[in-house]
RNA sequence: CGGGGAGUGGCUCAGCCUGGUAGAGCACCUGGUUCGGGACCAGGGGGUCGGAGGUUCAAAUCCUCUCUCCCCGACCA
C-alpha cells in the first residue's frame, strides 16, 4: 500500500479521542504553518458539493458561482448557510478586517437580541418600521434583532464613560445583523441576515472625530486592498440628523444597486444621493407680449414632453411641478399631521428623493392623491404650476413657517420666461419667472445628476455606474449620544456630550463583490488572501503511485512553506478535477501529471491561465514568489 | 404591498392544455473498461408531483384556498 493511504486523516472514532485528549490545541483547523499530517486537507474527505448547473433562481454571477462552487446554500429568502469553502473564505476576510481594526480600535462582542426600550430611547423603534425584526419573549416583552448597534454601544458609553480622559474610544464588533428586507435578492447581495463589522467612535469634540474618521478611512483602504478588490471611495449622504461627512466604499459591478457618479478626469466621485453637477447654460425664451404670465391653450397636453412639443420649446424651458404631502409632527400637540408640499424642477430633471428628504430635515413625503391635488391647485394633474398657490410658507432661520412648502430646485434660480401649468385644465402659462411671479419657500438642490453632465470640480463629463456598497463610514454627530444621554466631563469640569462616528463593513459583500469582479464562464478566482485555499494540488491520476506520492510530497512542502493547500486526491478523471478547480475560486493550481517523469509539474494561475513549469523540488519556493504580491 | 413567473427524485427540466396512478439528462450506488478539460457499457436505489380541501370510478393534470421561491416596481442610516 502506498504511503499516502497510510497517512489518511483519522476516522471519527479516533478523532473523538484526539479532541478529548491533551493534543487538542494541535488539532486546529486554521491556516497554521505548524500543521501536522492529520490536518492535510484532502478533497476526497471534504464536503465540497460543486454543481454542474446553476440553480434556476440564480441571476447574478456571484449567486450562481457561490452556489455552484459549494460555498453557500439557501435556507430561505435572503438567508444562507455557509458551507466549508464559504466559511473558510469568510473567516479569512474576517481575519483581515480584525487585524486592521485591531490597529485602531478594540473588539467587543455584543448581543444581537435587543430590548425595545433601547431602540425607543434612540427613536429608531418607530423610525425603522418593518425593516426591523421584532419579537416577543414569553412574558410578552418586545425585543428586536439588531440591524446595527448604535444603541447598544451608546448604552455602554452612557453607563461607563465619565471623563474626557477616557476619550477617544473606538469600539468595534463583528456580528450577525438582521434586516427584514422587503425584497431579498441576488444571492448574498441583499439578505436578511448578514455579517457586519461595525465600529463606533466616541470623541470629545469634532476635531477628535475627524481623527477617528480618518483612522477608519485608512483602515478600510488597507482592508479592501488586502482583500484584492478594485474599489472606489465616494462621497455619500451623511443623513439628515447632524451628520457632516460620509464616504462609501463601493465596487462597480452591473449587479450592484447603488448608483455612483464619478468624473472621468479628476477624482470626484459621489453616490447618486449626494452627487451634484455643473449645468450647461440654458437659453431662456424671449418674453412674449408684455412679458407677464400669459395663458396658452394646450388641450390634452399633460406631460412635459407633450407640452414642449406642442409649443415647440425644449423641456429645459419648462417647469416640472410635483405635488406631495409631508408627514410632520405638530410641535404643540405632538400628533402627526400632513402638510402640502410643492416641488419645482426643470422639465428634463428628475427628483432626487434623498435630497428632498435632506431639504425636509429627514421628514418623509409621498405623492398627493388626485383629490388632494384638486383641493390645493383647483386643477387636474397635468396642468399644475406654482402661480395661484395661496399661502406659500416663508422660511425663518431655516425653519418653515405656516402654509404650503414650495421648494424650487436651484437649476431654476435666475431663469426667466419658463412654461408652467396654469392650474386650469388644458391651459399652461408662458413668461413664468421665479422670484418675480412667485416666491419659493426655499431654493434647494433637489435633482438627480444625469450622465454626461459636467463635473462640479473640473467640468469634465460625469459618468454613472452601478456599484455594490462594501463599506460605509460616517460622522454621526450627537444623534445617539444626545438622545440616549451619554455625557462626560470636560477639562473644565463641564458636562459635554461626546461626538460619535459609525462605520460598517459588509463581510459577505466583500466576497460577493470579489466574485462579481473576477469570473469567467468556468467559475471565479479570489485573491489568495481571501480564497479558501491558496493552492490546489491536482494529481491527474491518483492510482498512479508515482503521481500521487509526488503530489503528496509537494502538498507537504507547500504546507511547510506556510501555504494554505488543498490536495485534490479524488479518484476522478482529470477533466472533472480541472473543471472543479477552475470553479471554486482557488487562485493557483499545481498540476501533477505526465511531466513528473521529467521532474516537473505545472503551476497554473487561474486568473490569467498562465502556465509555469517548475521542478518538483522548487515548487514551494516558486509558489511563495507567486503568492507574495498578494500577502 | 402592486405586477409577472415558478414549485414534479440531490440539480436542470419534460409530462398538465385533452384526467387513467410519473419520466429524461446530470448526480448517486455496484461491477467492468477508461484516465490532461465535466468518459463509456451493464445493472441498481431514490419522488407525500409544495400543502389543504373539492370535483370524479379515477387528479401531477380540473376547481378553490393556502404556503414557498424568483423577477420587476414600491421600499431600503
Amino acid at each position: 500500500m502506498s504511503n499516502w493511504v497510510i497517512e489518511k486523516r483519522p476516522r471519527l472514532s479516533q478523532l473523538t479521542t484526539l479532541l478529548s485528549g491533551p493534543r487538542l490545541e494541535s488539532f486546529t483547523m486554521t491556516n497554521s504553518p505548524t500543521r501536522n499530517e492529520f490536518s492535510m486537507h484532502r478533497w476526497s474527505e471534504l464536503f465540497i458539493p460543486t454543481l454542474r448547473e446553476a440553480p434556476a433562481d440564480a441571476e447574478v454571477a456571484s449567486h450562481k458561482f457561490l452556489v455552484r462552487a459549494g460555498y453557500i446554500r439557501q435556507l430561505a429568502a435572503g438567508i444562507y448557510s455557509y458551507l466549508f469553502l464559504g466559511n473558510r473564505s469568510f473567516n479569512k476576510i474576517i481575519g483581515i478586517v480584525r487585524e486592521e481594526m485591531d490597529k485602531i480600535g478594540q473588539e467587543f462582542y455584543l448581543p444581537a437580541l435587543h430590548p425595545r426600550e433601547l431602540w425607543e430611547a434612540s427613536g429608531r423603534w418607530s423610525v425603522m418600521g418593518d425593516a426591523l425584526f421584532r419579537l416577543k419573549d414569553r412574558k410578552g416583552a418586545d425585543l428586536c434583532l439588531g440591524m446595527t448597534e448604535e444603541e447598544v454601544m451608546t448604552d455602554i458609553a452612557r453607563k461607563e464613560l465619565r471623563s474626557y480622559k477616557q476619550l477617544p474610544q473606538i469600539w468595534y464588533q463583528i456580528q450577525s445583523k438582521f434586516r427584514d428586507e422587503p425584497r431579498p435578492k441576488a444571492g448574498l447581495l441583499r439578505v436578511r441576515q448578514f455579517m457586519m463589522k461595525d465600529s463606533y467612535s466616541f470623541d470629545i469634540d469634532a476635531a477628535g472625530l475627524d481623527v477617528s474618521y480618518q483612522k477608519h478611512y485608512d483602515a478600510y483602504r488597507r482592508i479592501f486592498d488586502r482583500c484584492g478588490l478594485k474599489y472606489m471611495i465616494v462621497e455619500a449622504l451623511s443623513g439628515a440628523m447632524g451628520g457632516s461627512e460620509s464616504h462609501e466604499f463601493v465596487v462597480c459591478t452591473p449587479a450592484g444597486e447603488d448608483l455612483i457618479v464619478s468624473c472621468e478626469k479628476c477624482n470626484y466621485a459621489a453616490n447618486m444621493e449626494k452627487a451634484t453637477s455643473r449645468l450647461a447654460a440654458v437659453e431662456d425664451l424671449a418674453p412674449e407680449r408684455d412679458g407677464k404670465p400669459l395663458e396658452v391653450h394646450t388641450p390634452g397636453q399633460k406631460t412635459i414632453e407633450d407640452v414642449a412639443r406642442f409649443l415647440g420649446v425644449s423641456p429645459k424651458n419648462k417647469i416640472k411641478t410635483l405635488a406631495l404631502i409631508v408627514n410632520e409632527v405638530d410641535t404643540k400637540t405632538g400628533k402627526p399631521k400632513a402638510r402640502d408640499l410643492v416641488v419645482l424642477l426643470r422639465g428634463d430633471h428628475q427628483l432626487n428623493e434623498a435630497k428632498l428628504s435632506t431639504a425636509l430635515a429627514g421628514k418623509e413625503s409621498r405623492p398627493m392623491q388626485e383629490d388632494e391635488i384638486k383641493q390645493v391647485f383647483h386643477s387636474p394633474a397635468g396642468f399644475l404650476g406654482p402661480l395661484g398657490l395661496s399661502n406659500v410658507a416663508k422660511t425663518k432661520n431655516g425653519v418653515f413657517g405656516e402654509g404650503v412648502i414650495l421648494l424650487v430646485d436651484k437649476a431654476l434660480e435666475g431663469r426667466a420666461n419658463l412654461i408652467s401649468g396654469a392650474n386650469k385644465a388644458d391651459y399652461h402659462l408662458k413668461n413664468v419667472t421665479p422670484g418675480r411671479d412667485f416666491e419659493p419657500t426655499e431654493y434647494a438642490d433637489l435633482r438627480s445628476v444625469n450622465g454626461g453632465e459636467e463635473c462640479p470640480n473640473c467640468g469634465a463629463p460625469l459618468r454613472i455606474d452601478t456599484a455594490v456598497e462594501i463599506g460605509h463610514i460616517f460622522k454621526l454627530g450627537y444623534k445617539y449620544s444626545e438622545s440616549m444621554g451619554a455625557r462626560v466631563l470636560d477639562r473644565n469640569g463641564k458636562e459635554v456630550t461626546p461626538i460619535m462616528g459609525s462605520y460598517g463593513i459588509g463581510i459577505e459583500r466583500i466576497l460577493t463583490a470579489a466574485v462579481e469582479q473576477n469570473n469567467d464562464e468556468n467559475g471565479f478566482w479570489l485573491s489568495p488572501t481571501v480564497a479558501p485555499f491558496e493552492i490546489v494540488v491536482t494529481p491527474t491520476n491518483v492510482k498512479d503511485e508515482k503521481l500521487m506520492s509526488t503530489a503528496l510530497k509537494i502538498a507537504r512542502q507547500l504546507e511547510k512553506a506556510g501555504i494554505d493547500v488543498l490536495l485534490d486526491d479524488r479518484d476522478e478523471r482529470p477533466g472533472v478535477k480541472f473543471k472543479d478547480a477552475d470553479l471554486v475560486g482557488i487562485p493557483f493550481r499545481v498540476t501533477v501529471g505526465k511531466k513528473v517523469t521529467e521532474g516537473t509539474v505545472e503551476i497554473v494561475q487561474r486568473s490569467t491561465r498562465e502556465i509555469h513549469d517548475a521542478s518538483i523540488d522548487a515548487v514551494a519556493e516558486y509558489c511563495q514568489k507567486l503568492l507574495r504580491p498578494a500577502r
